[in-house]
DNA sequence: TTAAATGCAAAGAATTTGCATAACA
DNA sequence: TGTTATGCAAATTCTTTGCATTTAA
């Protein structure tokens, strides 16, 4: 029921009170037409393809905004840029310490944890903002083995 | 039988062929003597009111290279700068979005979550280096009785 | 017409790095 | 004595802010 097109996302925003500006409209197609973990400046390169002259602070004016809004929320999957997308489908990222690889969490992966910090300390869970980091399969098993090759890297 | 006083830390300095400076010792000391989550800058103060010409570079140095050394690690606990103690009692953190307190996690409560990433993706969990975020007990509790009080902070 | 959004440049926080000097082993 | 560590200043990375100008509604 959450808006995801563009149209719907845009139409929501002027529902809201927000103005639609070509670098918000921009963004917004970015957003939605990306399927990976993008940074706020991997989305200006994108927007900037089209409108050269957006600004960087406008970028992030404007997440802020979106995110505000409950369109957008950012992750930190390690060390680096926080990473951003449409709040639609949130989920969970394991992130490689060794090859940066991101790993979408598989559903219901922090349930079992979001009821024991509930039940326990009176912690409510948003397991979504930073990622958990640790090893994907592959460098664990680099490691296990005993070598220390390198594997490729997604984002 | 990982050393935890400062003797036995600077002892096991030695061993690994690390040098035992002034500005070593002092910020093993203040790591030792530390029971919440210092940052870097933290710690420097710390330093600072013993050896006052010590430079923020060199306890950034210092601190990874006794990261490299396995006696301290670093944790984000959210936006702000890392914190830093003692590899010797690592533990995952809680960490309140509305009022920044930090929690240990109870012992066990990401054991679950681990077993699940290893069995569905090949995830080994590394839980302790990224706090995982949500509302305390109190700011839950607030936000569901539908005030927006204000509660203490701890860190 | 007017409040909100933008561009630009500058500031900010946290951390890292280059290089000459100092100090541990 | 020969590295290794330090201090200092400057650079980096990511992000935010102040302010004059532009633009959507």
């Amino acid at each position: 029921m959450t808006p995801t097109t563009v149209d719907e996302l845009v139409a929501h925003l002027r529902e809201e009170g927000t103005r639609v500006t070509t670098a918000r409209r921009l963004l917004i197609s970015a957003l939605v037409g990306e399927a990976s973990h993008p940074t706020a400046e991997e989305l200006l390169s994108t927007v900037r393809r089209i409108a050269p002259d957006i600004n960087a602070s406008t970028v992030y004016r404007n997440l802020e905004e979106l995110e505000r809004l409950g369109v957008v929320i950012h992750t930190h999957l390690g060390h680096g840029a926080a990473t951003y997308h449409l709040a639609e489908g949130a989920h969970g990222h394991l992130v490689c310490e060794k090859c940066d690889a991101a790993v979408e969490a598989p559903p219901g992966l922090f349930d079992a944890m979001a009821r024991g910090a509930k039940s326990s300390v009176g912690f409510v869970l948003h397991p979504y903002h930073f990622a958990m980091l640790g090893l994907c399969a592959d460098c664990a098993e680099a490691a296990a083995t005993g070598n220390a090759e390198t594997v490729h890297s997604t984002r």
